[in-house]
DNA sequence: AGCACGCCGACT
DNA sequence: GTCGGCGTGCTC
């Protein structure tokens, strides 16, 4: 701020608030803010804090104005969050308070880090020396300031003896800036050696980042082809020029094996970031990174959001990862956004994946992203050999649902001393159950699925809004006891047909409904990585990240399980999911197999997994697309409005049909056509809209929110097919 | 009467 | 998003 500008009297102020634009808030005499500062401003009956803006102040009433009540000791956000912020919510049409509040996430740390009291070994000598104290002054004789907990638990003595030691002015105190949460990675610790292509790849990805200008680089690797390796090196580039980097990873608290990669290359881990963070350590790192003191952060979609003072690279790893996009409240995708953040900033973003989202690659065949290609596994690491099993010719015995072919191969893996995954995306026992006698169907009360039996817990379950009930003895509907019949396979009855064929086996089920979160699925996956068990069944969790060393067979119980289900992306995700799990196989140059259970297995996606050639099928799932009318890539975008009922959603449709007769299709989507229509909230029912432009899209909103009757709290926007409109 | 719940508007 | 106000409806 230059001195001579007269002083400020009413700032903007964007509050964590669904309002259109900032308020104004007056500035008390003697306080200094400029855009960006962080503020506490009363709001209502309460007091919020909130982010200086630069939008230019219009009249309000003088009666409304109310003063700031503190300027937080707190670096600004910047100019870049900013626009950042304003970008994203014209983009998403959320508010850009709602926005905003996504960067305010860790509220106890814009006050500073409080300095701790550190003790400094002295010129003068204990009055007797016993062992314990000998042991504290050899520890001490660094001449570094060291924690009174520090030193006592360093030196093996309770922090009595400190105490004793320090009353006699062996030590004086110091203050100490507080610890950085993390340890600085070094670019050269472990230059990896990359092979010849591995090598091209990081080149390629040196020169962008040498140039530091905007950039979009596409890896597009094979599992492993060592992808992370290669941008690795944009990642040392980028902190060899000074830079803060970003790693978006889809689901961080999963992938321990990330972190420890990453030290291996750079002596230190990243700093991490995710909703599963103790909020103490959540506000040490928001502090450190605003503070520039964090130099990597590796996070989930939420770090987009973190007050980086000089970011200089985001690498998306997992690019296609459907775990990318938000669906609630402000709707993004976190890649797309992060190519804006690096547009902003006018810094490169590598996007990396073995199995790219389809928009990725029409943007690197359009020349939009550069794409970097690692089509081999390296050294040791061999691709399974993957099979169909063509389930019409090799059906599964009565009431089960293996193969004799899968069972087979099972038997001869466990022989080998090997393990095996059977994967099944589907939780719980199975996914419907039915009266004998009259033909009743369990669904849910409020969103009309259909309830999934959960066994083990004895329950009755929605997957779409988590309703839950006693599975009863009788059909609620006809009184008949014990017809109840389960119809369908989940992976708790995967489980119990494997224990029927293999008793002695130690067979474990992995799935997102496994006791004790987070901390309890990584133990368990850390057990089976160990060798802890010999046939895993799990769903898409076992998918992510993990490596298991002696897992030479993966089983696809039901690859068409999500061919079939409405969704634009049916097939492409489809393909990414059993591209990701049998590449959980052959990872330590052992012979190993992939076997996917079909019935299709002349459909595209089994070809382009058993043949390994992906090419052919990105090519004709981008003519398909052409074919169906869905969006030309490039251009077009689809929204989706969220509503509670289903006669709400209509009633929406309706309404946007009259505001916009140009739509081409304005589909009402119920909880059953998930995952298109995901379910968050109170939000059961989605509208699709499609039309031929982005601009239009929005038009259709604002022009269905200006008129009609309000449709308070319902309205949401979701972004779903779209490439590249946003540059 | 007392209060739980839902709806609605205000919030600078 | 969050709060308070106000109406409706039900009860230790």
């Amino acid at each position: 701020m230059k001195q001579d500008s007269p002083p400020l009297l009413a700032v903007p102020v964007l509050v964590p608030m669904p309002a259109e634009r900032p308020y104004t808030y007056a500035v008390p005499v003697g306080m200094h803010v400029e855009p960006g500062s962080i503020v506490r401003v009363p709001l209502g009956p309460r007091q919020v804090a909130g982010i200086v803006w630069d939008s230019a102040c219009e009249t309000v009433d003088a009666k409304k104005l109310r003063p700031i009540v503190q300027a937080f000791d707190c670096p600004p956000i910047g100019k870049e969050m900013r626009r950042f912020v304003d970008w994203i919510a014209a983009y998403t049409l959320s508010p850009p308070g709602m926005v905003a509040r996504m960067i305010l996430r860790a509220p106890e740390a814009f006050d500073p880090e409080p300095w701790i009291e550190g003790l400094i070994r002295t010129e003068a000598e204990p009055d007797r020396m016993t062992a314990a104290r000998a042991r504290v002054l050899e520890m001490a004789s660094d001449g570094l300031a060291w924690t009174r907990s520090g030193l006592a638990h360093a030196a093996g003595v309770s922090s009595t003896v400190i105490d004793g030691l320090k009353a006699q002015g062996v030590f004086e105190t110091a203050m100490i800036p507080p610890r950085p949460v993390v340890a600085a990675p070094d670019p050269g610790f472990a230059a990896a050696a990359l092979t010849g292509d591995q090598e091209k790849a990081a080149a390629a990805l040196r020169e962008s980042g040498a140039k530091g200008a905007f950039s979009v680089t596409l890896i597009d690797g094979v599992t492993g082809s060592g992808k992370t390796e290669v941008y690795f090196e944009a990642v040392a580039a980028a902190m060899d020029k000074g830079k803060q980097v970003l790693i978006l990873l889809p689901e961080i608290a999963l992938t321990q094996a990330f972190l420890e990669r990453f030290q291996d290359r750079f002596g230190a881990k990243p700093a991490e970031w995710h909703s599963d963070l103790a909020p103490r350590m959540r506000e040490k790192v928001w502090r450190q990174v605003a503070e520039g003191g964090v130099r990597v952060v590796a996070g989930a979609r939420s770090a987009l959001f973190l007050p980086f003072r000089d970011l200089g690279l985001i690498v998306v790893d997992e690019e296609h990862d459907p775990a990318y996009k938000q669906e609630d409240r402000v709707f993004y995708n976190a890649r797309d956004m992060a190519v804006v953040r690096a547009h902003i900033g006018d810094f490169p973003v590598v996007l990396a994946s073995a199995t790219p989202s389809v928009e990725s690659r029409v943007n690197a065949s359009q020349s939009r992203y550069a794409r970097v290609a690692l089509p081999a596994r390296f050294a040791e690491a061999a691709l399974p050999d993957i099979k169909a099993i063509d389930m019409r010719r090799a059906p599964p015995a009565r009431g089960g649902f293996l193969s004799p072919v899968l069972v087979g191969h099972v038997r001869e893996t466990l022989g080998r001393g090997e393990q095996s995954l059977l994967f099944l995306n589907r939780r719980g026992y199975a996914p419907l159950t039915l009266c004998r006698v009259c033909g009743h169907r369990f669904q849910c009360p409020d969103c009309s699925a259909w309830l999934v039996e959960h066994r083990f817990r004895g329950q009755l379950v929605c997957h779409h809004c988590g309703h839950n009930e006693k599975r009863p003895e009788a059909c609620p509907e006809c009184g008949a006891l014990d017809h109840l019949v389960a119809c369908g396979p989940g992976v708790e009855r995967i489980a119990e047909e494997v224990v029927g064929h293999f008793p002695d086996a130690r067979t474990i089920v992995l799935s997102s409904d496994i006791m004790g979160g987070v901390k309890r699925l990584r133990l368990e996956l850390e057990a089976i990585a160990k060798g802890e068990a010999d046939i895993v069944i799990g769903t898409q969790l076992v998918a992510k990240g993990h490596n298991f060393p002696n897992m030479t067979l993966v089983g696809v119980v039901d690859a068409d399980l999500g061919l079939a289900n409405g969704d634009p992306r049916a097939a492409e995700r489809t393909f990414q999911l059993l591209s990701q799990v049998t590449g959980r196989a052959g990872r330590t140059g052992k012979k190993s197999l992939g076997l996917l259970q079909t019935f299709q297995p002349d459909h595209p996606v089994m070809r382009a997994i058993v043949s390994g050639d992906s090419e052919a099928f990105y090519e004709r799932e981008i003519a398909e697309r052409e074919k169906a009318g869905l969006p030309p890539f490039g251009r077009l975008a689809g929204i989706i409005v969220s509503a509670a009922t289903r006669a709400e959603a209509e009633a929406h449709a309706r309404q946007l049909r009259r505001a916009a007769p140009a739509a081409s299709d304005i589909h009402v989507l119920g909880p059953a056509e998930a995952p298109l229509a995901l379910i968050g909230g109170r939000h059961r029912f989605r509208l699709l809209v499609q039309g031929d432009r982005r601009s239009d899209m929005q038009g259709f909103l604002r022009a269905m929110l200006a008129g009609g009757p309000k449709l308070r709290g319902s309205v949401r926007v979701q972004v779903d097919i779209d490439p590249q409109s946003f540059l």
